[in-house]
DNA sequence: ATATTTTTTGAACGGCGTTCAATTTTTTTT
DNA sequence: AAAAAAAATTGAACGCCGTTCAAAAAATAT
């Protein structure tokens, strides 16, 4: 048993990669092995362990793409130039998102991070790329020099997003608060307290 | 081999709880197995299976006890009247928490929900049992009559400051970004926004 | 042609959740 | 006291799992 040279090594990378994707599509983290990775894509379990590490491996991989069409998803989006608007379509191309693919976008916390270990850097990078569609959203509140707090109050408000998708996917909310409401509530509130804080130059300027 | 009535039911359901807790802490999700918890309780994998349905039933009846310790942890804090300070302090609280058991608060996130299944009724009351003391944080800042209001709100603060340690624990935030840092911006600017709403009869009268 | 390198395999290891017939103890009935 | 019924506990067994690795085969180099 050996070498066939049917596909190349990214090849296989790319084949693994789709075939997890719609295991993980259809049955969530819980039945993704590797032996029916193998057995989708036509390998033994053993070929896998030359392309990727182990299985978590695989898991960072797959989810590096999920956060790819993420940011399709929502950089697909025209923004308004006022911030508050633009955060709100952000917002709902992102909750649409884990309403599309909720065991693609769950897989992405279900992962605990081994105690010490770091996710690479091209992950915290598509990260970074996410979060800064947010920033640019904010960027008519705050004068030029203030990048920092700009990113800070960014994160807040991704965070407090991921919060209410990730509690109401969770079932620990009451199926009465719809997750467009929550994040509406929380745009406009935390926005409000930005300007108040800040007059700066506002979006009609 | 049998009844050996070494202990009721009642006894093992404590014991087989007791001794996943303290796996759970150690090892994390990934550690927690029957087997393991059967043979430090002195028991047979078999025996847990009279007293639980299986082991994500035990899972969820540990979770609940989390949530009661959690509950315990938050609820022993002296709050002030004034609604920002006291929501700090429920955040500085909840946040010592997740740091001081970061394994037990991440099993309460990371179990996936089966598809069409439910959380017991027991369970989601410890849920609101919690939110119900950001509620009685808010109390000052909604009148009388706006409880749906309040409790909305409750849930959104409640909701960014889970997404804010979720991503902290998950490795998604830079490691400068302090959740505390974040989780008073959050308070403090989404504060600002409700009261410029409803001006109120706010804390002081 | 021969030797070397690379790729792939599949069996094997230890572990997992879960089931269940068999067994033993307790309880109930006679 | 004895027999019957009920309850609880076991441990082996099933079919999975992730992962490893010597062996084998194909591709490449000599």
């Amino acid at each position: 048993m050996a070498r066939r040279s049917d596909h190349t090594r990214d090849e296989l990378y790319e084949m693994a990669l789709s075939a997890a994707r719609e295991i993980a599509e259809k049955d969530g983290l819980h039945g993704l092995t590797a032996r029916r990775i193998a057995e989708e894509i036509g390998y033994s379990p053993g070929t896998l362990y030359n392309v990727f590490n182990d299985l978590d491996d695989l898991i960072v991989h797959l989810n590096g793409t999920t956060l790819d069409i993420l940011y399709e998803a929502v950089a697909a989006q025209r923004l308004d130039d006022e911030p508050e608007a633009a955060l709100r379509t952000l917002a709902r191309a992102y909750i649409r998102f884990t309403s599309d693919h909720p065991n693609l976008w769950s897989m992405l916390f279900e992962t605990s991070v081994p105690h010490g270990e770091q996710l690479p850097d091209w992950y915290h990078e598509k990260v970074r790329r996410l979060l800064g569609l947010a920033e640019q959203a904010l960027a008519s509140l705050f004068p030029a020099g203030q990048e920092e707090q700009r990113h800070h109050s960014a994160r807040v408000l991704w965070s407090g997003l991921h919060g209410i998708c990730s509690l109401a996917r969770a079932g620990a909310l009451p199926k009465s608060e719809s997750e467009t409401a929550m994040a509406d509530s929380l745009i406009t509130n935390y926005l409000a307290g930005l300007r108040q804080r800040r007059p700066g130059p506002g979006a009609s300027g």
